[in-house]
DNA sequence: CGTGACATGTACTGATCGGTACATGTATGG
DNA sequence: CCATACATGTACCGATCAGTACATGTCACG
């Protein structure tokens, strides 16, 4: 198999796992999907849990480019990268394309705390939350630690209601109640 | 079997589903876990489905008495309850037995808006929802849509930041931004 | 004790699960 | 033109999936 049909393969197992589910996806629906035999699968990857991990750092790589790396280019002062970043949120929710977040879900289907698809959705959650914290601090609010939290449950939360209520309000619900935190917490 | 079988084997696949999953979980787990025979279950749940639709609702009748009754218990104000029932979650999620919220997990599962079981899920939160709405009305909050709904967004995600990060800070965060969005919504 | 009615357990179904042995390409070096 | 090496596909493995046919209780009523 070529690098780039690896590639491939990740970039289709993905798009799988994420609309149809870890367990409820098997490796013959993956055959069906890419055209790939089982054989070139299991040869880069040595169990469907090494697949999956392969897809949730694609996930990772990508969100972390696409929220962070595009929050300070669309905004260069802290407290207002704040709330960009829930205009982004409003944009994915509203987008079309979104089902939850791929580690919730994951973390859903593999529950125990020690097993690695839990262990990287957790680092994929602390590494979002960092930034929050680190653009609190830099915006030199009261309590960045808190007010980084607080904003992250506020972005879970519009996550998690969006995808079972449909619609997007609670981007707009999520972002209101992220200015009135933001204000309170800014000296 | 008797109604208090049918009863034990409709908590018994309750705990199994949420501490392990619904696919993850097969009927002959089931039936080992239970000492219930196949033939018993399906006589009463026509498929697979149905018993997991049961569980959800004995855990939608349950958590509604726990949380609504128990924060009407508890404080007669409604300002105060609001605040109550982030004493609630605080509880459920350092009491030890918590492991993210049944409902999310099975609309992570079921992704489908229109299958029952995401169906159910969702109702589940919107009585939740319409609860912490009624409360911000009788507080006479400026907007008590928006302000029910961001206390919702809050409680989820505690609960899905606790499910990953482990500890019950989540909950403490989310109390304290709960403090600050009911301060200012109130006239 | 005998018999009908219904609850229960055993043992199975075809389908699908994750994973693999082995045959069949196909490309490269002599 | 052949031989070697590796990539790929086919066809299968035992285990388990949801679900069921049928045998075996067990109990009420005669």
């Amino acid at each position: 198999m070529t690098a780039s049909k690896k590639e491939e393969l990740i970039d289709k197992a993905l798009e799988v796992f994420y609309r149809e589910g870890f367990h409820a996806t098997g490796m013959d629906r993956l055959v069906a999907v890419t055209g790939i035999s089982k054989t070139s699968m299991y040869k880069h990857f040595k169990t469907k849990e090494d697949l999956i991990l392969a897809t949730l750092e694609r996930r990772h790589t990508y969100l972390k480019t696409l929220i962070i790396d595009r929050t300070n280019e669309v905004a260069a002062d802290p407290a207002t990268r704040l709330i960009a970043a829930f205009d982004s949120l409003k944009e994915w929710i509203a987008g079309g394309r979104f089902q939850s977040c791929m580690f919730i879900k994951a973390s859903s289907e593999f529950q125990d705390p020690s097993h690695p698809i839990h262990k990287i959705s957790a680092d994929h959650k602390r590494t979002l939350q960092d930034y929050f914290v680190a653009q609190a601090k830099a915006a030199n609010a009261r309590n960045p630690e808190q007010l980084g939290h607080q904003l992250m449950l506020l972005q879970e939360g519009a996550i998690v209601t969006a995808h079972l209520q449909g619609g997007s309000e609670a981007a707009d619900d999520a972002k209101a109640a992220a200015e009135v935190l933001i204000a309170a917490a800014l000296p």
